[in-house]
DNA sequence: AGGCATGATTACGC
DNA sequence: GCGTAATCATGCCT
C-alpha cells in the first residue's frame, strides 16, 4: 500500500491535465462530482481491483474502458518508470556481458574441424593435417580417411540441424513472448525496454543451450579424431624387411647409433616409412637396448653375422681373393666392420660363444675373428656399456661423429666400395 | 585374458 | 631441434 500512495502522490499533478475523456461519461461525471484527482485515481484503482469479481464480458468491457481512460498513459508511464528504477536497474548490471570466451573457443574449434563454417570438403583438410602432424605412415588408409570424413559429415549434419532447430525455437519463443508482453502492456506496466530485456534473457537461455550443443559436438569430433587419426591408435608394426634394415644399421653402428639426417632419409625411403618414424625407431631402440643389453645380445649377434656375411660376400666378389681376410679396408664405408668398433658387442659375443650358427656361416665368423685381431684395440671394451662411454655420454655433438653415409645406395649393410 | 613387443607421444634437459 | 626417459596405446603371441 505504501507504493500505491506514492504512485497516487506522483500522479496528483498529472491528473489535473485538461484531458476530458468524452468517451467515458462515467469518469467525467465522477471527476466533476468529486473534483479531486486523487479520488479519481483511487476510483480507477478500485475499478481495477473489482475486475476480478466481474463476469468475463463485464471485465472485458471494463478493461477496455480503463484502457481508453485519459489517465491511462500517464499512469502507465509512471508505473514503468518505477519498475525500471526498482527491479530492472538491479538486474541490468550483470546483463551486458561480453562475448563468452568459451563459446568463442568452441566456435573456433568447430570451424577448424570443418564442422561449422562453409561446406567445401569439410574435415578432410583437418584430417589430412592431423595425419601429417602425427607422422602417420603414407601407406595407411585412405579408407580410414573416407570413413572419418563420413562420420564428420554426419556430425556436421546433426550439428546444423540441431542448431537450426534451436534457432527456430528461439525465434518462435521470442516472438511469442514479445507478442504476449505487448498484449499485456496494454493492461500492466511493461515498457519496450523491458520487452527488449526479456528478449535478451531468452536469447541468453537459448545460447546456453547452443553452447551445450557445441560442446557435445566438439566432444564427438574429438572422439572421432582420436579414434581415426591418433597415430598411436593405428600403430602398425613395421614390416619385417623395414625392421631388418633398421636393425642392420643400428647394430652396425652400435658405437654411434645416431644416423645423420641423410641416413635417416635413406633409411626412411628404404623402409617405406617417414623420417620421423626412423627417428622414433632409433630413439626407442637406443633406449631399450641400453636398458637391457642382455636381451638384445642375440639380436646383435645375428645382425653382426649378417653384416659380416654380406661384407664378406661383397668383398669376395669385388676383390677376387687378393685380400680375403680384410673385407672392409675401404675408407668411406657406411657400416663396415672395420670401422671404429661398431660391432663391438657382436664380436664380443662371437668370441664368448654366446650363440650358435650354422656351419655355412663359419668361414665368415672366422673372418670376423680375424677382423677382431686386426682391430685389437677394441677388445678391452668388455660388454657393460652399449657404446664406448665417450660416444654415448658425450652428447655434445653427436652428429659430428656420425658415420658418414656414402653413396645413397649404401645405407645398409654393404661395403663401401 | 594377460604379458610382452613396439611405435608414438610427452616432458625435460641441453 | 635433438636426445633421453617415461609413458601411452596398440599389436601380437601364448
Amino acid at each position: 500500500m505504501d507504493d500505491q500512495t506514492r504512485i497516487l502522490a506522483g500522479l496528483s499533478g498529472l491528473a489535473g491535465l485538461p484531458q476530458p475523456d468524452l468517451g467515458d461519461p462515467d469518469s467525467v461525471r465522477k471527476q466533476q462530482s468529486l473534483g479531486q484527482p486523487q479520488q479519481d485515481i483511487g476510483d480507477i484503482l478500485q475499478q481495477i481491483m473489482a475486475i476480478t469479481d466481474e463476469s468475463l464480458d463485464e471485465a472485458q468491457a471494463r478493461k477496455h474502458a480503463l484502457n481508453c481512460h485519459r489517465m491511462k498513459p500517464a499512469l502507465f508511464s509512471v508505473l514503468c518508470e518505477i519498475k525500471e528504477k526498482t527491479v530492472l536497474s538491479i538486474r541490468g548490471i550483470q546483463e551486458e556481458d561480453p562475448p563468452d570466451p568459451q563459446i568463442m573457443r568452441l566456435d573456433n574449434m568447430l570451424l577448424a574441424e570443418g564442422v561449422s563454417g562453409p561446406e567445401k570438403g569439410g574435415g578432410s583438410a583437418a584430417a589430412a593435417a592431423a595425419a601429417a602432424a602425427a607422422g602417420g605412415s603414407p601407406n595407411d588408409g585412405s579408407i580410414e580417411h573416407s570413413d572419418y570424413r563420413a562420420k564428420l559429415a554426419q556430425i556436421r549434419q546433426i550439428y546444423h540441424s540441431e542448431l537450426e532447430k534451436y534457432e527456430q525455437a528461439c525465434s518462435e519463443f521470442t516472438n511469442h513472448v514479445m507478442n504476449l508482453l505487448r498484449e499485456q502492456s496494454r493492461t500492466r506496466p511493461i515498457s519496450p525496454k523491458e520487452i527488449e530485456r526479456m528478449v535478451g534473457i531468452i536469447h541468453r537461455k537459448f545460447s546456453s543451450i547452443q553452447m551445450q550443443l557445441k560442446q557435445s559436438t566438439c566432444e564427438a569430433v574429438m572422439i572421432l579424431r582420436s579414434r581415426f587419426l591418433d597415430a598411436r591408435r593405428k600403430r602398425r608394426n613395421f614390416n619385417k624387411q623395414a625392421t631388418e634394415v633398421l636393425n642392420e644399421y643400428f647394430y652396425s653402428h652400435l658405437s654411434n647409433p645416431y644416423p645423420s639426417e641423410e641416413a635417416k632419409e635413406e633409411l626412411a625411403k628404404k623402409c617405406g616409412i617417414t623420417v620421423s618414424q626412423v627417428s622414433n625407431w632409433f630413439g626407442n631402440k637406443r633406449i631399450r637396448y641400453k636398458k637391457n643389453i642382455g636381451k638384445f645380445q642375440e639380436e646383435a649377434n645375428l645382425y653382426a653375422v649378417k653384416t659380416a656375411v654380406d661384407a664378406a660376400n661383397v668383398s669376395a666378389q669385388a676383390s677376387q681373393a687378393n685380400s680375403p681376410a680384410t673385407p672392409n679396408s675401404g675408407s668411406s664405408g657406411s657400416y663396415s666392420l672395420s670401422q671404429t668398433g661398431d660391432t663391438y658387442f657382436s664380436l664380443h659375443s662371437l668370441n664368448g660363444e654366446a650363440f650358435s650358427i650354422g656351419p655355412s656361416l663359419q668361414p665368415q665368423v672366422d673372418t670376423l675373428r680375424h677382423a677382431i685381431h686386426l682391430t685389437a684395440g677394441y677388445e678391452d671394451l668388455s660388454g657393460s656399456a652399449p657404446y664406448p662411454p665417450n660416444r654415448l655420454d658425450d652428447s655434445t655433438n653427436p652428429s659430428s661423429i656420425t658415420s658418414p653415409v656414402g653413396a645413397p645406395s649404401s645405407v645398409h649393410s654393404d661395403t663401401s666400395n
